[in-house]
Formats: structure tokens, sequence, C-alpha cells
DNA sequence: AGCTGGCACTCCCGGTAAGCGAGTGCCAAC
DNA sequence: GTTGGCACTCGCTTACCGGGAGTGCCAGCT
């Protein structure tokens, strides 16, 4: 351990501190703190054991004869040692499963988990949607809209739907009949990271009649492969959407001149994948507090997040953000259940 | 006239004070006002032309003593009257143009315009996506997942795709083929508020052989058409989506109280539908000032919208939200220089 | 040792008072 | 109809002054 010398008392004053801090908002003093938690000892020891605390840089004092306010270093304490993710209320776990039940297609189940999200932990919440690349293939069509233009829609066994027009030579109604079931056939239950493999073979084992002539335009197959390609590799970049901004401005002048730098963050697709971060397991929950976030514009927000998928495969990443003084039990409880009841949604899509 | 009494002076005076207030933010006096104008008149003057308009209404003085700041009324007049829509310079003309011709597909359109014209106009951007139902079929596909359970996928003409998977009775590969073609062949190029009239007739046409047997289940066609004419009636409610919201803090504490009012609206959909407001013809501006906006919410926030589409077809509308106190004609001249683009945008998709 | 009550000290916060300055309305004169 | 002059209003800033919360320290108690 760290600091040895950290003993229980010590840690039940932590605890109470950041309990009560997240709770009231205003630094809390010595004597508040024996009032609402039972600790058995007098005001005078537990300055004591501030001090101590203060030593160490878990807590922080805002001016002399101010109370104490907690440290992203006591957060992070808190969050790893002193405390578990809360288990929701029923109440809470019913309007999750309702909620979610509804949703109708990929975008609807998204955009309902910001809004749940946003409205269960009432901060800012931010989605990402399945990875295209873990997912696999559920079918590819190909729709003849001109006798050179096609349109290229790509369906995702996770309820995604791409599509793109691709211009090819003239090609028969019947070719593209032939084309699509041949395609289908080759790709479709596979990875989409399998896929680009998959298409250079498909390609090059074409039927010899319908190899072009040597110096010719593409052949229409060679076109719609490549624009295949194109749709999976640029689609990488994920897309992310997030809600729940309201929730910044909800404590009125409370941080004021750091909604603005964080609302300018939350437009950037860059920043928000750095804001989820790297893939991690399936409801393993992450918490990055204050000045762990590597952006400047984030220093005093906390993100707690979760990836979601289907059983062990992380698809993508959800979660929240808010300031460093949040209710971390409380947000962590609702984005692990949000996380799964996801997970579990599209299992069954 | 409203006002007969309003003479040129009179009115050239009210536009000074717009246009003052809205660069500097500051209620603007009698001195400051024939400084920065050449009225040709002493400030004197101008107090008496400021009384007058104060009593009918146009301005108003926040406190004795203090300048002048344009009420919704003077605003109202300045737009009618007072000002046109600024073209924009050739270097956002060309922003424009470089932002959008880079779009693969339609969500990629319409979540480049949202960010295009929040940047442009340096105000909250709104845009909803184009109409299903003025939108014409391109294609209905219909792909078998499996003997019982078929997806069904609507693309239109403005390149939106739906989906849904329908659980169906067992069905054979080659009749959904069939299916798929004449289902097509039924609608495809009609427009969608045409549509559920064709299926209609179509179900009632059916070939008599493939009839169910009274009393048994719903065939497929039947339930097929069911889930079709849902997609597109649902569908009315259209999405909307919104960005650059973190201009609405940029003022830092210039509404402080306003903005998480704001900022809530615009997580509803219902109040984004009303925003928008009716339909117009395309690039045709609506403004709507203040108080004018139903919402409580939001009274102190001017909305420019325009309707977008192609040719005379009014598909939706795109605008942007913010401080009453606003640059009207810059504003008015990108949303509607914006809304005419992204026109000729789906006119060629 | 560790805990406790007492006590002096610090410093934020809220309210009040004074001075400044911008802007006005009115009026008499042009 | 316009102008300069002038007294007046009133918000904003600064300074000042308790009151109060909270602390650190210390001496005494268990």
């Amino acid at each position: 351990m760290d600091e040895p010398k950290l003993d229980r008392r010590r840690l039940d004053v932590l605890r109470a501190i950041v309990e009560d801090y997240v709770a009231t908002q205003e630094p809390v003093g010595s004597k508040a703190l024996v009032e609402r938690h039972n600790l058995g000892v007098s005001p005078a020891t537990i300055r004591n054991d501030m001090a101590l605390l203060e030593e160490e840089g878990y807590i922080h004092q805002p001016h002399t004869s101010a109370g104490r306010v907690p440290t992203d270093k006591g957060y992070r304490l808190f969050v790893d040692r002193l405390t578990n993710v809360k288990p929701l209320t029923t109440a809470e776990r019913r309007a999750i499963h309702s909620f979610l039940d509804e949703a109708l297609d990929l975008d609807d189940v998204v955009s309902r988990t910001v809004r749940l999200l946003a409205q269960l932990t009432r901060q800012v919440a931010v989605v990402q949607y399945p990875s295209l690349t873990r997912s696999a293939v559920r079918h590819v069509e190909l729709v003849g809209l001109a006798p050179t233009r096609i349109m290229l829609v790509l369906i995702t066994d996770t309820g995604r739907v791409e599509q793109r027009v691709v211009e090819v030579v003239p090609l028969e109604e019947s070719a593209l009949g032939e084309l699509r079931a041949r395609l289908n056939a080759e790709i479709v239950g596979r990875r989409l990271s399998e896929v680009p493999g998959l298409l250079e073979d498909f390609a090059r084992r074409r039927p010899a009649g319908e190899a072009p002539p040597a110096g010719a335009a593409p052949s229409a197959v060679d076109a719609l492969c490549a624009v295949l390609l194109e749709m999976i590799v640029e689609q990488r970049e994920e897309r992310i959407v997030f809600g729940g901004t309201a929730n910044l401005a909800r404590f009125g002048q409370d941080f004021p001149d750091t909604i603005h730098p964080v609302l300018e963050a939350l437009e950037e697709q860059v920043v928000l994948l750095k804001l989820l971060g790297e893939a991690t397991a399936p409801s393993l929950l992450t918490v990055r507090i204050g000045r762990e976030n590597e952006l400047d514009q984030l220093t005093s927000t906390s993100v707690v997040t979760s990836g979601y998928g289907r059983g062990d495969d992380t698809l993508a990443q959800l979660g929240v953000l808010g300031p460093t003084r949040m209710d971390y039990p409380g947000t962590m409880g609702a984005v692990s259940a949000v996380a799964r009841y996801v997970g579990r949604i599209l299992e069954q899509a």
C-alpha cells in the first residue's frame, strides 16, 4: 500500500468527507462531520485526522478557515477502496428495461441509451455505436438504381446499416443478382475484420469469363469490393453521440467557467473517442477522475465508462461525464447496469 | 403601416441601436450613437428620437440612466424593414461547398450541415432529416434472416434507409424473391405519402392461390405491409439533430439563467419540432424573435429557419438558435445559403 | 498515546456607505 | 426642429466592518 499510515478511522473520515461534499457541494468541516456520521470521537480528533489527510494530499482547504474538499487523489482512493458500486433500485431497473425494450432499431437503441443514461445519472451521457469491425456481416444488398449505378447496403448483425452509391460499368440485372448471391455466400456471418481478406480472395477467384480485358475499366466486382472495403475501413472512426448537456448547466453557477470548454470538447469527435478510451471488457468499469483525463478542458470533470457487447465481445464503450464531485457509487451502478442491458438487447437482435 | 410617425431618421436610429447593441452587447447611449454613426445631428436630438422609439415600444431602458436596448418588437422591425440578408463572403461560400461536398451519405450530410451551420453562425444549429413522407421510394429490400424472420429495408431517394425485422409465417426463399419484385414494381418511384393507398390495393389484388385460409395467421404479405405502413407513419415524427451548444455558453455569463432551460428544451424532440415550425417553401427564411416563440424557455432566444429540399419540394427545415441579440443579417445569410446548398446536394444524390 | 475541550486566529461572506460616471429628461435659446 | 446646458437618477465599484465558521494548537484528562 502506498500509505500504510492511513488507519481505519482516517479512511472513514475521508469517506465521510467525500459523501458529504458530494451531497452538499460545500466544503465540510470537522463539526458537521461528527454530527452527520457517528464517528464516536470529537471534532478535535477529526481535525487531527484531517490535517493528516491533507498532508497526504487526499483533501484540500480552499482557504484557511474553510472546510475541506476532496482532491482528485482523494476521490481516487474513495472509488478504489472506500465504496462499492451501488445496485440500482428496482424502479430504476424497471425503467431501464421498459425504456430500452421499446427500441426499434440500432439508432433507436443508441439514442434511447443516451437519454436513459443522462436521466439516470443526471449527467452528460456518451454512447459509442457498436464497432463495425467487431460485428459480423448479416447481409449485403446490391440495388440497381440505373445501369451504371448501384447502391451497396451493408447490414451487420448489430443492426447497423451503411449504404453507399457506386458507379460501375454497365451491368445487367441478372448479373447483379448473381453477384449478390455469390458475395453474400462469401461473407455473410463473417466478422467485418475478416472481410478484407475474404474480398481479396473473392476477387482473385472470379470465373475466367468475367475477368476484364487487360487495361479496361475495373470490373463491377472490383469497384464494389473497393467501396465495400472503404466503408469498413472508414467507419473505423466510430460514431459517438452524447446528450444530457443540460445537466452540465444544472448546478447553476457551480463551475461556470468550466462549462464552456466542456461543451466545446464534447463537440469534437476526437475528444469523445479519447474520452471513452480503450475498449475494456464488457461491464468492466473505468473511472477517470479530474486531471487523470488527459485533456485540459476536462480536468475538473470525471468520466465513468464501461464496455458493452455480446457475451465477452466488447463492441463499444458507453459512459457519463460530470463534475469530479459526482456520486460515484450511484453513477457507477447506473453505467454498469445500462451497459449490461444494452449488451443483452444487442444479443437478441 | 402601423406607425406612420416613424420618419426616416428615427428608423436610422433604431437600426444603429440594434447594430451597436449586437456588436457590443451593452446598452447603447445617445452619445455613443452619434460618434459611431454619422447621423448628422447632436446627441440631444437623438435622445428625443429615442424617447419616441421607447414610447412606441421598439427599445427599452434597463434602468433609468442606462442606454437603450432593442425590444423584441424593435428587432422585428429591424429584420422586416431595416436590413437585408447579408451575402456570404466567398471564403464562407467556399467553406460550405468543400465541407458538404465530402459527405458520403445522408447521415453524413446532416451531421456535416449541423457542424457547418454552428461554425458559420457561431450559434446552435438545428437540422431536420429530410421528411420521409415527402420523399419517394427508391427500393424495398427483403432479406431472409431465418425461415420466419425477414428484415425489411426501405430506401428513399433522399438517401434515407430504415430497416425493421418482421416475424412472419414460414416463407421460402423463392417466394420472397417474387414478393420483393412485385412489391418494388408496385411502389418504387412513388411518394411515401402515396404508399399506404398503394399497399392496400396491393394486398387486395393478390393472386387467389395466395390468399390465406380464413381465420389463419396473417399472410407474410399482410405482415410485411403492416410493418411497412408502420415505418412510414411512425417516422412522421421526424428525426432532428442539433449541435454547437458550446456557442450558447460562449457569451460567458451573458445570459446565465437562460442557458439551462434552453439546453433542456433542445433535448426534447417535441420542442425541436416546434422550433423548426411548419414547413415553408425552400429557402424562404423564417425568423422568430424572443417571445414570438411559444415556449417559455425560449423567450430570450431567436430562431432563424429555412426550408430546404429539391426544387420546389420542401423536404425539411434547418436553422439556428441564439440569443435575441444576434447578428440577424449574417445569420440569415448563412442559413439561407446552407439551406440552398443542402438542397442541391440532395438533388444530385 | 491518544483523545478532548478550550481558545485565539484567520479569512470568507454579507451588508452598508461613498464616490464615480454614464446616461437621461427637460428647458431655454437658436 | 435642433442644440447646448444642467440637474438628476441610478447602477457599479471600492472600501469598510462585523459575524461566523472553521482551523491549529495546547494543556489536561483517561
